[in-house]
DNA sequence: GTTGCATTCAACCAAAAGGTTGACGAACGA
DNA sequence: TCGTTCGTCAACCTTTTGGTTGAATGCAAC
C-alpha cells in the first residue's frame, strides 16, 4: 500500500481524520487545538497527523514550540482525477448502451466493446 | 468504521480493488473474469468484492451459476460531494485571506473567522 | 444422478491499524 | 536554572485486514 493514491484514500477512511480534515479547510490548527473535540489521547491524535502527513494531505511548519498543521490542496487532485477518470469511462459506457439500444431498434450489430487494465 | 463513506474510502484504499473498480466502469465482470489478472486465489477476490458489495460501490445479479458484478454510480457522489464541500471551504478561506491581504493593504482590521465541527 | 464449473463459507495465519500508558525532548516564561 | 507547555517516541495490546487452503453449495449439462 505503498502509492500515494491508496495512501490518500486510506488516510480518509478514518471518520476522526476526515473531521479533522474538515477543520483544517477552515484554517491552521496546532496538535492541541485539533485533539480537543475527540476523546482520545494527544499521542493518538499524532499518529493520525503522521498518517495524514505520510499521505501529503498535511504539512507541518515550526512555531516555537507548537507544530502548525496545515492542510495541502494538491492531492485531493490525484482522487478528483481518478474518480473522474472513472465517470468519464462509466458515462461512456451508458452512452455505448445507449447506442446498442438504438441499433436494436435500427436492426444494426452492436459495437464490441474492448478490455484494458489500468492502475 | 460503519458509515458508508469511510467504507466507500476504505474499499477504494486498496490497488487491486482499485484495478476492479476500473475494469469494471468498461462492463460487468464474472468473479472468474474478474480475478484472472491477479495473482491471488478466487477466495480472496470474493473477499474484496463482499468489501466493494458492502461500501454500496458494486451489486450483484444471479445469471445461471455466475454472479455478474456490477458497478453502482451513485455511491460516488458520496466522495466527490465530500470532496467537493472541502474544496469549497478551501477557496473560501482563501478568498479570506485575499480579503485579509486587501484589509491590510487598505489599513483595515482583519475579518474574524469561526470555527465549525462537521462529519 | 453424477460430473463439472462458478462461487462461497470456514478456519486459520501474519501483518497492519488504532488505541493505550509512560518516558522523553525542545522551547518558552519566571 | 526550574518548572510548564507542546508534542513525539517507544513498547505494548487488541481488532481488522488481506491472504491462504480445504470443504461445501448451486446450477447445468450429460
Amino acid at each position: 500500500m505503498t502509492d500515494q493514491l491508496s495512501q490518500v484514500f486510506a488516510a480518509l477512511a478514518d471518520p476522526t481524520r476526515r473531521d479533522m480534515v474538515t477543520r483544517l479547510s477552515l484554517a491552521d490548527h496546532t496538535v492541541n487545538d485539533l485533539a480537543a473535540p475527540y476523546d482520545v489521547s494527544l499521542q493518538a491524535v499524532s499518529k493520525h497527523l503522521k498518517v495524514l502527513e505520510a499521505a501529503g494531505l498535511v504539512t507541518r511548519t515550526r512555531e516555537a514550540q507548537r507544530r502548525p498543521v496545515h492542510l495541502e490542496a494538491e492531492v485531493f487532485d490525484l482522487m478528483t482525477k481518478w474518480i473522474e477518470r472513472y465517470r468519464e469511462r462509466a458515462d461512456a459506457r451508458y452512452q455505448r448502451l445507449d447506442d446498442v439500444l438504438a441499433g436494436l431498434q435500427d436492426g444494426d450489430t452492436p459495437p464490441t466493446t474492448q478490455e484494458e487494465a489500468i492502475s
